[in-house]
Parts: structure tokens; sequence; C-alpha cells
RNA sequence: GCCGAUUUAGCUUAGCUGGUGGAGCGUGGGACUGUUAAUCCCAAGGUCGUGGGUUCGAGCCCCACAAUCGGCGCCA
């Protein structure tokens, strides 16, 4: 029983005429004494199935009424175009099948209601009630769950396409750790056989140490942060698309950094438009995040911005996020803030030979409210300009030994960045809470379902 | 780590001044020949998050705890 009619191509007309078995889950049915509209759903779309007494005899009729929401069913008969039907064609039905049933004792727990909540401010929020958290294996059949994951699919092929056709080699990462890439607070501690190990936060120094040897390289990996973070953007695992480049320039590292980014816009316009317009995305925003450059500014120059609009924020300081919100209230396409203070910024940076209170870091902000997606730069490169900057910072050399190593033997000018692409998609698509991207959000309040 | 809020039927929620808890969806029964979250009638479904307190009387007032949500810090 290989399913080789799928809901989509009916609705494009392949089928018209034809006797077919569809094969799907009830989505939802109504109807009278007479006839019986069934809605069926497969993961490629839905389709109006019209069943009628006359036709099907009374037992099968009473059959199809008493299917209930997300049964399985086989359902044969024949295709037509009807203008009435969403989507423009129907199934006339003449025999059905339910494969796994629904008992009326425990009918499928989400309705219509439970969809949409709204927050303080009046805003729409979708899927956030503990309720559909708790169901999170049935919300992912729903229309908006599932228009997300397309996007969210199409993202990762993007990604995958985009280093690939730049001649980047995929390259893995363990998971497991000994010591931090960041400050060290974030690190969630794993029992390890008697000793400690940590879940990685980023593949970056393990890409550093093969950098020398394929040159350039990429990865999509879950990141681990152990941050009690509350907001809309964090996720405590998360898809971290990292990459890493040697015989590079912080510019040139940007230039990718803007390039995956268009590609991935241009990716969803390109397979998912249909997506996107059911989630209410205008297409000619996404085109301009597809097209357009994404102008660079300086760190001194959005403080000097920032200064003059009044916030309060001094040089020095790392931009938070209600700055970044503030910056990006007037941006139409994604910026990159750059040259960041030195003391913001962690070690591996490497410090801006023209200026040294400065080192030569970008992040990339997204537009419309979604903030930082890109964190990167080149990094501190040579043996002794590293041994310099772990000594400024008072970091302990011991962990980080490999990592000065790999400058020891031929160190080369290099760079790279992480994306966080949970969060490119969730601005991409919209989305009011990043959590709707991907299918099991793990938070700080929540490893379940 | 800090701040704010919520918790009433399977779900979404109303509940006035403290005086015997209402509705919509879903489910069950019935009606209806084309519906679009179909419609109409009927029914079942609640120890109002947990524990304590005030009171003649608590869904409502007070305290504690818990779970969850939102915002901030931190970041991708």
């Amino acid at each position: 029983m290989v399913k080789d009619i799928w809901i989509k191509d009916v609705q494009n007309g392949v089928y018209d005429g034809q006797e077919v078995t569809l094969m799907g889950w009830i989505k939802r049915t109504r109807g009278s004494n007479k006839i019986r509209f069934v809605v069926l759903r497969d993961s490629t779309g839905t389709i109006q199935c019209v069943g009628k007494r006359d036709v099907l005899g009374d037992e099968v009729f009473e059959n199809l009424k008493e299917s209930l929401i997300e049964s399985s069913v086989h359902i044969h008969g024949t295709v037509r175009a009807d203008e009435r039907a969403e989507g423009g064609h129907e199934l006339d039905i003449d025999g059905f099948t339910v494969i796994g049933p629904v008992d009326p004792e425990r009918p499928f727990p989400i309705t219509e209601s439970a969809m949409q909540t709204e927050d303080e401010e009046g805003n729409i929020v979708w899927g956030g009630s503990e309720f559909l958290l708790d169901q999170r294996h049935l919300y992912l059949r729903t229309t908006r769950s599932t228009t997300m994951l397309k996007l969210r699919s199409s993202a990762f092929g993007a990604i995958h396409s985009y280093f690939r056709n730049h001649d980047f080699i995929e390259y893995q990462a363990p998971n497991f750790v000994a010591g931090a890439v960041e400050g060290g607070s974030t690190l969630f501690e794993v029992p390890y056989f008697g000793r400690q190990a940590y879940l990685t936060q980023s593949w970056q120094l393990y890409a550093e140490a093969a950098m020398p040897a394929l040159e350039r390289l990429y990865t999509i990996a879950p990141s681990f942060r152990a941050e009690k973070s509350r907001t809309r953007r964090h996720l405590t695992e998360f898809w971290h698309a990292e990459m890493e480049m040697a015989w590079s320039s912080n510019d040139d590292i940007m230039k990718h950094g803007e390039g995956v980014v268009r590609s991935i816009a241009k990716t969803l316009l390109d397979e998912r438009e249909e997506e996107l317009t059911l989630l209410e995305r205008d297409l000619d925003t996404i085109a301009r995040y597809a097209d357009s450059p994404y102008p660079r500014i300086r760190y001194d120059e959005a403080v000097e911005t920032l200064q003059g609009m009044g916030v309060d924020v001094e040089w020095g300081q790392d931009l938070d996020y209600s700055k970044e919100k503030v910056l990006t209230q007037d941006f139409d396409v994604p910026h990159f803030l750059t040259h960041y203070p030195k003391i913001a910024k962690p070690f591996y940076h490497r410090m801006d030979p023209d200026d040294e209170k400065y080192v030569l870091c970008h992040d990339l902000l997204a537009p419309e409210g979604y903030g930082e997606i890109i964190g990167g730069g080149e990094r501190t490169w040579s043996e002794k300009e590293i041994l310099k900057r772990i000594e400024e910072e008072g970091t302990p050399k011991e962990p980080y030994q490999f990592y000065i190593d790999v400058r020891s033997y031929g160190g080369v000018p290099h760079g790279g960045f992480g994306l966080g692409v949970d969060r490119v998609v969730s601005w991409l698509a919209g989305a009011t809470h990043i959590r709707e991207v991907i299918p099991f959000p793990r938070t700080s309040r929540r490893v379940t379902p």
C-alpha cells in the first residue's frame, strides 16, 4: 500500500475525472442527514471529500458520520473540479476504510479554540498555552506547525547548498566536551563515567583545529546553553549553523554571513511561497531580504546613534537586546554591527591592528524586532596574540592548550560565524515565538514531551 | 539571577459588592439535500492549581507553595 497519490497533486488537477484512493487523516467533518463533507489532510494539503447517503448506503454513510477528527482513512472516489470546495477540487466518495480509528471517549484534544491565545498587549500568540506545549506531539499535525516545519526544512537545505556551492566541507565536532567556548556559566553538566563533561555550546574551537586541514568548513548541529532565558528567541537546545574559513578577514566572513542569509530568504521564496502566504508573510519583504545588501555599522556609530536618540548607553557596554531593538526599528533589512570594544568580547576575537581598543567581529541583527541572528569575526590567530589576550582576560591557559597549539604550528588569518537557524526561520516565518519553528522546543522550564 | 502575570469542564473562557458557577468549541443523542470553524434543539461533563487562614458564608479577601506564561539580563 505504497502511497503514490498526494492531495496537493489532486488539487492541482492531475487526477481530474479519475478514480483514486486517497490516504490521510480526517481534519474536519460537517454535513447533514443526506450529505457528509470530510476534509482530508495529508502532508501536502487538504481536500474536501463528499459522501452522499444515496450513493454510499445507510451503513457506510453512518460509519462516515462516526469517523472523528484525526482518524486515518483510505477514501476511494472520483476527483472533480468544484469551485465550491476549498482548493478547487473535490472527491466524490464511493467507499472508505478507517485504518486507525479515534475513540469518541478520547477525541483529538486540540480544538480551534486552543490554537491561538492573546498576550497582555492583545497580540495573537500561536501554540503557546501550557496545554498545547504538553500536547506537542499532536500539535505537530496542525496546519500552523506543519507550515513552520516545511519552512525550516527549506532553510536547512538552503544552508547546506550555500556552503557546498562555495566549496565548504561539512565537518562534525563532538557534542560532549570538556571545556567552555563562552564564559562557562552556561554549560550543561553531564556525568561522564565518574568525570564531569559538558554539552557543547559551539562547534567553533574544534572547527579551528581542522581549519588548517580543510580550510573551509561548516556544520549544522545542535548547541546547548544552560541559560534561564525567558524570551521569544531563546532555546536551551538550538540548531547552530557555523562556518570557519582559513585565509580570511572579518569582511570576508561577513560576505558569507550575508550570502547565506540571503540565500535562505531566496530559497524560501522559491520553495515555500504557498507557506509564506499562508502565514500572511509579505513576499516583497522576504524578497527585499533576499536581494538587498546588508549595511555595516561600526559599534561606535551605533552607540552615537543611540545616544542621539536619547538612549542611556555608554561606550564599552555590550549592546543588549533593548538597544538592539531600538536600532533595528528603523532597519528594513538586516544590518551588521562591527568593531565592538575589546572589553565587551571574549579573547578569541582578534584585536583590530589599526586600533587595539576594538576587535574584528560582527553581529548580524535581523529587523522586525528579531535581533541577533549571527555572531562572528576574525579569530586571534597568532600564538603570540592569543597568549597575550588570554593573559589580559585572566583566562586559565590549561583548558585551551589544544586551541593554542593550533596557532603554534602554522597559524593563518581565519575566522567564522555562528548562525542561529531557529532564529532565522522564526524571523523569516514571522513566528510569534522561536518554539514555533522547532518540533519539540527545549527551554529552561520544559524538556517534555 | 531579577521583575510582572496567570491557574474555573477535555480545550477557550465569563463570573458584579463575599451569598447555591454561565457560555462557546469538542463529545453523545436528535433535526436538516452542498457545507466552508455549517446551522438548529437536547444531554452528559466542575471537590474553581495545592495547603492553610479570615468569615455565619470564599471561585472572589489574606498567607505559603507549585506549575505555567510574559518581559529583562545573557546570547545564536
